[in-house]
DNA sequence: CATGAATGAGCATTCATTCAT
DNA sequence: GATGAATGAATGCTCATTCAT
């Protein structure tokens, strides 16, 4: 799976060998398989290495606690996320074509890999720190590109200009995660490109009657 | 707490004395702080019933298990929620005003409760159906203002029309509790008012440049 | 029920008022279904008062403990037991024909009330005494009457003649206890009559080929 | 104990190591004193962790609950009872010494292992199922070694021929289970081999005066 | 590195019994 | 006598973590 690309680097024991590279791997898989069906609490140490198909001692080998690989795995899901929408969203003509090409990707995405999802809001309630890093991250990023944006004149500069920028960014995010819960995961009724039309549209143009 | 002004309603086993009705109120509060404060997980119906100031057993009069107070506090939360935003949007001129009054006594209020917030938000993991009830409920009553604010040219229609309602009640939503979560919950660095004119700004004049 | 004739009697704590004779009927009623149903562990103090359609608290009124109805169940029940097999006995022509009635009876007795069944011999778990007592008084009636018939010249001496009437006695009820529960409780696939026909046979007729 | 030669075949989880097998080993012999002197409900997970030396939870890596382990040992001296009267039986000359022989031997046993009575005895109302298949192997065996001794005209036709066998295995049964009680169990005042001596004389002579 | 048996703290839940009203 | 709320000891079971092999 993509998003553990870099995942390795988050075990915080080193393999050394080719063969433990590979064991840490399908652990990493396992626990994000059964973190995702199970939930935190529900998941076991067990559950996970019996998908790894190793013993469960071997799970210690690789991470120091159940909270670890929840951790690690939270990251990884996080950085995949991100470089998902922000890969996406390239080549954009402009901001507001960028939101709509976002927006329907993340969708997109939550509904290709629910468990994501799952995993990084759970995150808020087992290890919040790593939670707040991710939307903080993400907003950063957003903030700067709204910031950009309205540098380049490409969008209006909203109310308190500049330091506006953060709040908008957190409710451009909320907008997403909701919109991403409620057609990605709950229900598929809607094509993801038809959400982003209608919430862009909304941001772009607006409730004002004109 | 005025929360849980229904509560007595929600407990299974009906108490039949009075004494009974004041202890169930007791257990209710002190599993609101129980579950607000450790988490579902971490919460002991031992720690419910030292709150309290009542024995053990005595949870049991009044509920089945940990899971069905949980869910009996998540009911009631979100009839407060709801019912407090409703309350401070009442006498709004329009629903632009509405909008902007709804999400400051929103954030206002996960400020004051912020246990509030934590129990329905863990309600994803522990009770998803009320979860899911939770945020039906709350947009569905949202679609019906956008709605009737349309009808009335209050508004602007709007990609999609009273199709895309619903969507933008979503939208709307998740911007709200995003924002309730960042400036109610995580920092107070920015008044809800503020908060409110940034994001309502946002959604009534547009990011589209004129 | 018959059985519970003189079951107010074994109630430890006496009713003075009919209002309260009726009552302790009513628990002791529910209690014989309860236990039978059930069995002693499974069995709760509030499932007989639901029952009895009596508040929890009433039971107190009338037993001391949860063992104690048991054990005045055990003593009626035994006491219903032998003087149903010592009813349908009378005015049988002589010993063997009254095995037969007797048997017969028993597995009928049974059959019609499985609770007596169950509750008597769960007392070897719970109230060893009392049952005990049960098949001690079994038995020396059984004995009495083996004795009175060998010495009326009705039936053989058997081995150790008058020594050995009690251990007659005792392996005649543990075959018909057997037998009552097989095709009394189990399977009734064989009438009671017939079940004594075999059974009579083989203790008068005898294996030894002649 | 002998009687516990198979009862690895029963524990579920199947140990992989000898040391393993060692520790399964000894959590059935603790069980089976455990449940033998204290009964299965007043008999505690804890006790027999401790009789056997090792640590709580170690008992549930080798069973599921309280009633696996229960169900495992009936099972184990259902088992053992059936052998021990079998072998005791060999080389009995005829089935009338055989029944001597057998009746002793099963009132010596349990003598020498009360708990193996009581735990199948108690099975009745823990594992119903269990009790049945108990009595019922017990039972078969006992009516094709009476149809064959009755094919080979060592003992008389008894009533209803074959069709009555079953019926008689079950009296004989019944017969030495109580009597297993009374003289292996209740009090030693008889040799068990005196025991069987009168009761069966009284199954092969019959009471029936000639 | 891998294995899987062993550990034991932790906790929800049950229910007989008490007692104030 | 009757009621039903309150009590709290007791215990089965889970599972993350350790460690000897």
């Amino acid at each position: 799976m993509s998003y553990l690309s870099q995942a390795a680097a988050s075990g915080e024991k080193e393999p050394r060998t080719e063969r433990g590279r590979k064991t840490l791997r399908r652990l990493l898989e396992a626990a994000a398989a059964e973190f995702g069906e199970r939930g935190y609490h529900e998941a076991a140490i067990n559950g996970i290495t019996v998908r790894a198909g190793v013993a469960l001692g071997t799970f210690y080998t690789y991470f120091e606690s159940k909270e670890e690989v929840f951790r690690a795995l939270v990251r990884d899901m996080s950085r995949a996320t991100r470089a998902h929408v922000a890969e996406a969203v390239k080549g954009a003509p402009d901001r507001l074509a960028a939101e709509r090409t976002g927006l329907a990707a993340f969708i997109a995405f939550t509904r290709r890999h629910p468990e994501l999802y799952r995993i990084i809001e759970e995150a808020q309630f087992v290890a919040e720190d790593v939670y707040r890093e991710h939307y903080l991250s993400f907003v950063e990023a957003y903030r700067r590109n709204l910031a950009a944006a309205r540098g380049r004149g490409q969008i209006a500069d909203g109310a308190r200009g500049e330091e506006g920028d953060e709040t908008r960014a957190w409710a451009l995010i909320g907008m997403s995660v909701f919109l991403g819960m409620r057609y990605g995961l709950w229900r598929e009724d809607m094509a993801p490109e038809d959400v982003a039309d209608v919430a862009i549209d909304l941001v772009s143009e607006g409730l004002r009657t004109r």
